[in-house]
DNA sequence: TCCTGCATTGGATTTAATCCAAATCAATCA
DNA sequence: TGATTGATTTGGATTAAATCCAATGCAGGA
């Protein structure tokens, strides 16, 4: 555990919290000026694989590193601003998969993101 | 229309079509040989705007483009191999998000990706 | 304290996508 | 048919995200 591991750490932590690589780097500058991009990727790179951080592909752009991965959850995105909350929809999608539309896969796993506008870009 | 729209939309034709924008050039370059990447581009964000096509993101590569934008349906992926299929899962997933989960945003549309792993690779 | 091996650094590289000015082409009209 | 015009295409440069790599630094154990 080194001092810019823990930066890392710190920065990825609370709800909601969706940020880019770069994002992480900018803000673990404030507090460690000397890290470097290469171990924030690096870093990234080993919590995802460790299973503490998802990588969510919402948009287009870069990809965003949420923290929250212990309780599962889908994301609410608004098509406007890029503004990204995890939500807990009721059901469960992996069942509405029937084996007819499977094509023979091992399905394992189902990521949802809706897409709409949020309150602050619905009043504008 | 011209010579070189007609080829992109050539490419872009069939089931289960998920080709990154490297790959349709490559594949238009075959049948005209100096259609440049920056018209494959242009072409590509014109039908999308059209809403003939859309765009996927299931890896977190280069985006793919969907031609069969007129069906609506989602998409399983092999996490190994990165094949894609169209899927059409019964239920709606817009429904299962409660309007306690929706957080003030006007919801409109969500996009499923299962992910699994395919016969191919199950049996390598 | 001294080693040893992993972590970090930063600069170069790769990949995807976009931008832009110049050249080209398709469609229309006389 | 030939000229005009405005949209399209081109290719090279540029941006952005991510990765790679060799050299350096540092944490933790003996």
């Amino acid at each position: 555990m080194t001092a810019q591991r823990r930066v890392v750490a710190e920065v990825l932590d609370g709800e909601h919290v969706h940020l880019t690589a770069d994002e992480v780097h900018a803000q673990a500058v404030t507090k460690l000026p000397e890290i470097s991009r290469a171990t924030v990727y690096n870093t990234l790179g080993e919590l995802v694989s460790l299973g503490e951080v998802l990588e969510v592909a919402t948009d287009k752009r870069a990809k965003r590193y949420d923290p929250n991965a212990h309780r599962p959850h889908h994301h609410l995105v608004c098509a406007q601003c890029g503004a990204i909350r995890d939500v807990h929809p009721t059901g469960n999608p992996l069942a509405d998969l029937p084996d007819t539309e499977r094509f023979g896969f091992t399905v394992s796993d189902v990521e949802v993101t809706y897409r709409g506008v949020c309150p602050n870009c619905a009043s504008a």
